[in-house]
DNA sequence: CATTTATTTCGATAATTCTAGAAATATCGT
DNA sequence: ACGATATTTCTAGAATTATCGAAATAAATG
């Protein structure tokens, strides 16, 4: 993960809405939300949603599968992960020696 | 810590200038770096790292402290702890009851 | 095939963010 | 006070993002 990529996927996620979002399809665990279900928790519009739920299928932090007429959302937990990787080696391990001084965290 | 002050923190370090100022900051240790440091290790215009700064410094994400003529900024570890406990929290331990089916991560 | 339901795409507008030069401010040393 | 250094504020333009109604697409069902 770059510092590139974490970035992208922060800025995904640095909007109330899509952090929402996010949140409703982690706690609903791996079967997910459909979009019409988001959309029910959510109460904003339909092309709303569909913009703030591309940008999180385009930054892989959400995958979709249809399944008839509806299309279920999952989050990606593995790419969460990474990305809470990369801040916490930022944050306390990123380099090859610790800085003098530095406290742990 | 609330859905909009995570949301605000990531947005803030969701954008790959302002992610790697905090990660000098965190490198540097609680030491810190000036701004001018910061600006010689990023070559971006003073106005504009000066902007970028204010963003952290309004999220509580990094402090400033004069010293005479150069201002030392620092890392606010404890805010990005809270967080990525929200992020963590949120991906593995939300729920007053486990979701069924949901691995941890 | 027409209708209904689910969702996206399009298009337009409003709002925000990014970038950076120029000018202003603050602090220090002389 | 003056000059040098450090940093911010002002200003403006370009680019991006957010919002949402209307129309389009996709899939199921009668």
């Amino acid at each position: 993960m770059t510092l590139n990529q974490a970035a992208l996927c922060l800025e995904k996620l640095g909007n109330a809405t899509r952090l929402e979002v996010y949140r409703l399809l982690v706690r609903a665990g791996p079967q997910g939300l459909a979009v019409g279900e988001l959309q029910r928790h959510l109460e904003i519009p339909a092309s709303t949603l569909s913009h703030h739920l591309s940008h999180l299928v385009n930054a892989d932090l959400v995958r979709q599968e249809r399944e008839g007429r509806v299309l279920r959302c999952t989050a990606n937990y593995a790419l969460m992960e990474q990305v809470l990787g990369f801040l916490t080696e930022e944050c306390c391990g990123g380099l090859a020696a610790p800085v003098e001084g530095r406290e742990a965290c």
